[in-house]
DNA sequence: ATAGTTTACTTAGTCGGCTAAATAAATTAG
DNA sequence: CTAATTTATTTAGCCGACTAAGTAAACTAT
């Protein structure tokens, strides 16, 4: 009977728990003047700088526009700059300034103690499979994107 | 090593799996002129009709600000309207129109009909576990969103 | 060599999400 | 019984997210 009910579905289950996940990290993130979602594009600029909008955008998985707005209000604070690329004057690249890269190890912190904080009382094999699923639903949801263009 | 990296941590990759879901319900929405979001409100109100918002932002977890914007606009294309509380005129409360209802079939088939496709090729005993692990972790967030009050 | 196409990014406008502050009705306290 | 407080909702303003449409640079093909 309630398993017909969307309200009691797992994917009603997880969008709650991302939400819920969401909510936490915003709320976190206030102590840095971060806005959430920001802290994903710092995390992939640390991993590797000089990215082009295109390879970031993909990376983050949001659309050009969404970018371009994101980029102009960190720029604004000073924590990444452009620069038009040496070879293709249509490609801008993107570079952490020192504000930016100064942030790292802090928010780097944050996110993984929101991660014990939520993960706890989970064994290490339960958070082993949840990974797992967790890729294997990615998979699945990346192979129907590709289908469906 | 690539386990410090925040990007490829488990809650990042919780993010991701969020996010491309969304997505696929965001653009089958399209063909119900409902926006992403707007299906888990009317979830609520299929479930349960007649709340008070209070109510209703309280099961969506969303801001009362958040849900006055999204009533307005739900309005407007007459799928619910509201009605003032006999009781207590500072309290609306909220009733699905015959348009609201007709919406239901459909928009639930299509709820697990994607469910159906991002948790392929996960056995029965797979996804009664990943639906015990999102349990526990929905109540990590919530223990720990009671003890940051 | 230039016209047409593709690629990279931006602008405009909409919606869900938030916080801070305002309004208005109900409740409580002296 | 009135003043102070609490409760329910709204308004204003910001940000992430999207689509549609625009600009500009590079590439391709005749």
């Amino acid at each position: 009977m309630s398993e017909q009910n969307p309200i009691f579905s797992i994917t009603y289950l997880m969008v709650k728990v991302a939400r819920a996940h969401r909510a936490l990290v915003s709320n976190a993130l206030t102590d840095f003047n971060l806005h959430i979602g920001q802290e994903r594009l710092l995390m992939e600029l640390w991993y590797e700088d000089g990215l082009t909008q295109t390879e970031l955008a993909i990376r983050l998985c949001i659309e050009p526009p969404t970018l371009t707005k994101m980029l102009s209000r960190l720029e604004k604070t000073q924590l990444l700059e452009k620069r038009r690329d040496v070879s293709d004057a249509r490609v801008s690249r993107i570079y952490l300034t020192d504000k930016g890269h100064s942030f790292q190890k802090s928010v780097t912190k944050l996110w993984f103690d929101i991660e014990a904080t939520i993960l706890a009382e989970l064994s290490t094999e339960e958070r082993l499979l949840y990974r797992r699923l967790l890729m294997q639903i990615h998979q699945n949801l990346e192979s129907t994107k590709l289908s469906l263009k």
